[in-house]
RNA sequence: GUCCCCGUAGUUCAGUGGAUAGAACAAGACACUCCUAACGUCUAGACGCAAGUUCGAUUCUUGCCGGGGACACCA
């Protein structure tokens, strides 16, 4: 079973009792009813036929391709098919119009009513609207996601920022698939680069007034020093190395005491950032705590320490300790270093473990990292499964893209990247021109703004590109407000909610007999309906991409609406409707917003 | 060398075994006495190349070309 088969398994859209049940499931669960008697006469299996929406709207609301494929399976015409399904489907209260077209595709036109009933359970169910619960006894639907992994005495990077945000909205993805997910980072807070940026802070000495100093200011100086210490490593590699297996062996003194000192003053700038960011986690590990479990890993599945018989997986290679991927198709990967040192690869090793410890209840973990590490962690995860049958299916590794410059990547080895902060920064600093253009709120209204705006533009743009595709950052035009980008669907979100306030509605009935609706109404009244389809997809495919295009679509729906329906000039029943449509709007925007991670405002 | 990822409009990106490949930005035109113009309407423009599988391929497979990455003591 691969990943996405897990995450769909057991999945169901959360029901109330008088509920419109999905069109599109309703379609597919009656046509694969109908076509039992055709399988059962040759095929025998299973057929994957689809029910979507088309996007040419004369093609009707949903379609469905199965007639072609029995024709290929029984060699008979698709259109006779086609015409044989469609006249046995018979669902009169969902289905005002089927049509059989060539080469043979059915096309539905669902009733209006259907649509207006979805809005209603839009306006009941609120902030749960497209939420679905899993309803799979036999699995604990407990869900570890791993992202955001910075080091301690290294700079918290772009791609830190891209895998934080990555990490944030696949966690709500996959919480509102009905998993209880658990947050989680491993922070890297021994290995080499402990003892460079110690050495360097050494070297460059601490400023006096250091203590108060600004925490992102602090973090600066720490991220140079390790910057310093990789440029001068090859002449202070032995005192370097010195010093690592000071921190690795926890020897009381100078050195491990500033080595704790950074670590805290990271720790404090990096909790800051997720903050900022809106990520909280639920458990954090170190790898210092896994680093002692690593060696015992290590030890007990080495192939010459073993008695005759048993075969382990490790074996020793130039004073090292590797493990051999080669017949698997797999690298070679280096598990303890010739010092005695477990490298990460042990240490990730040795952290699946704890994970499972922690959580014996857990269902399975994903580990979120940019993507040139996963053949990495093609080795980790076949070791695990090695070690223990319980890691089988259960550990998934999901890569993300990287955040490029000028289409390329930035050093990550010599730590000269750009920091995480910077491009906080400078996102913010955008939307403060901007909102000074535009606006003329109160200072301190400005700012809210400004940040709201900025997290919504950097959160979209990252999210609207394929998961494990590269996004480029072009810093003369790199944040968008106009056109496709977090800002235009606030904006939507902002003025939808401005008319709600003045019209001064409490509770839409949405209790009207006489619907005839013009095509702006009716676009944006059938686009919401695709809402739990679009996060199911979402959520089990990890394509957040997905929703990105969805509310965007939605806000333009909306926009269009705006422009050419008056809501609160209207009167009576067309009032009440459009009031509710554009609360049901407001209110999806919100939830799919909620999804990215991004906090909407009232006011921009 | 082995393996992995990517190649869609001038640019940045979506998307899909199916019916006319969607947007945004930039360009050009229009609208604007009206609930927030960070808005709306229209025009022009693209699946790297080649074979294969298929009723049907931009999508799957293979090869090639181009860009990027991983592959022994750093995470």
């Amino acid at each position: 079973m691969n990943l996405q088969e897990i995450l769909k398994n057991n999945v169901v859209l959360k029901l109330s009792e008088d509920m419109n049940f999905p069109v599109k499931e309703v379609l597919y669960l009656r046509i694969a009813e109908l076509i039992e008697d055709y399988l059962s006469e040759k095929t025998g299996g299973d057929i994957n036929f689809v029910v979507e929406c088309p996007t040419e709207e004369s093609h009707g609301d949903y379609s469905t391709n199965i007639a072609m494929i029995l024709a290929g399976l029984l060699k008979r015409k698709p259109l006779e098919i086609a015409e044989e399904i469609s006249q046995k489907i018979s669902l009169p209260d969902l289905i005002e119009k089927i049509e059989v077209v060539a080469p043979g595709f059915i096309n539905f036109k669902i009733k209006q009513d259907y649509f207006v009933k979805e809005l209603k359970e839009i306006l009941t169910r609120k902030d749960i609207y497209g939420a679905f619960c899993n309803i799979d006894h036999e699995h604990p639907n407990k869900v570890m996601i791993e992202f955001g992994q910075p080091n301690t005495h290294k700079a918290f990077t772009v791609g830190h920022i891209k895998g934080t945000i990555s990490g944030l909205s696949v966690s709500k993805l996959i919480e509102n698939l009905g998993y209880q997910v658990v947050k989680t980072n491993y922070y890297g807070d021994i290995g080499m680069h402990t003892a460079k940026c110690t050495w360097g802070v050494i070297q460059k000495g601490l400023p006096k007034d250091f203590d108060d100093w600004d925490k992102h200011k602090k973090m600066e100086f720490i991220a140079d020093a390790y910057v310093y210490a990789t440029e001068n490593f090859d002449e202070n590699e032995e005192a370097i190395r010195k010093i690592n297996l000071k921190i690795y062996k926890e020897s009381k003194g100078k050195i491990l005491d500033l080595y704790n000192k950074i670590k805290d003053w990271s720790r404090e700038h990096q909790k800051a950032i997720f903050a900022d960011l809106g990520v909280f986690y639920d458990v954090e590990y170190p790898e210092s705590q896994v680093f002692a479990e690593a060696k015992k890993i290590i030890d007990k599945n080495l192939n010459s320490k073993l008695s005759a018989g048993q075969e382990g997986i490790f074996s020793e290679s130039q004073g090292a300790i590797i493990y051999d991927g080669e017949k698997e198709g797999l690298n070679t990967w280096v598990m303890q270093t010739s010092e005695g040192n477990p490298t990460y690869s042990a240490k990730d090793l040795s952290l699946g473990f704890q994970k499972f410890e922690d959580y014996p209840d857990l269902y399975f973990n994903l580990t979120l990292t940019s993507i040139e590490q996963k053949d990495y962690f093609k080795a980790v995860i076949k070791i695990l499964e090695t070690l223990d049958d319980k890691f089988k299916n259960r550990y998934f590794h999901v890569p993300f893209g990287w955040l490029l410059m000028d289409g390329k990547k930035t050093s990550s080895r010599s730590g000269k990247n750009i920091k995480g902060t910077d491009i906080l920064e400078e996102s913010l600093n955008v939307a403060r021109t901007k909102i000074a253009e535009l606006k003329d709120y109160d200072e301190e209204k400005k700012e809210e703004i400004s940040k709201a705006v900025a997290s919504a533009g950097l959160k979209f743009l990252i999210l609207s590109h394929e998961f494990n595709k590269n996004v480029n950052y072009d810093p003369k035009k790199f944040i968008d407000f106009e056109g496709y980008s977090g800002p235009y669907i606030l904006y939507a979100y902002v003025r939808a909610k401005s008319i709600l306030r003045k019209a001064e509605v409490e509770n839409l009935t949405l209790d009207i007999k006489d619907f005839s609706l013009n095509e702006y109404e009716l676009n944006l009244l059938k686009w919401l309906a695709r809402y739990p389809q679009t996060t199911f997809r979402a959520g089990t495919e990890i394509a957040p991409q997905l929703l990105c295009v969805y509310l965007f679509e939605l806000a333009q729906r909306f926009n269009s609406f705006y422009t050419n329906c008056p809501i609160i000039k209207a009167s009576g029943d067309e009032k009440q409707f459009r009031l509710s449509l554009t609360a049901g709007t407001a209110q999806v925007l919100k939830n799919g917003l909620n999804l990215l991670g991004i906090e909407t405002i009232e006011e921009m």
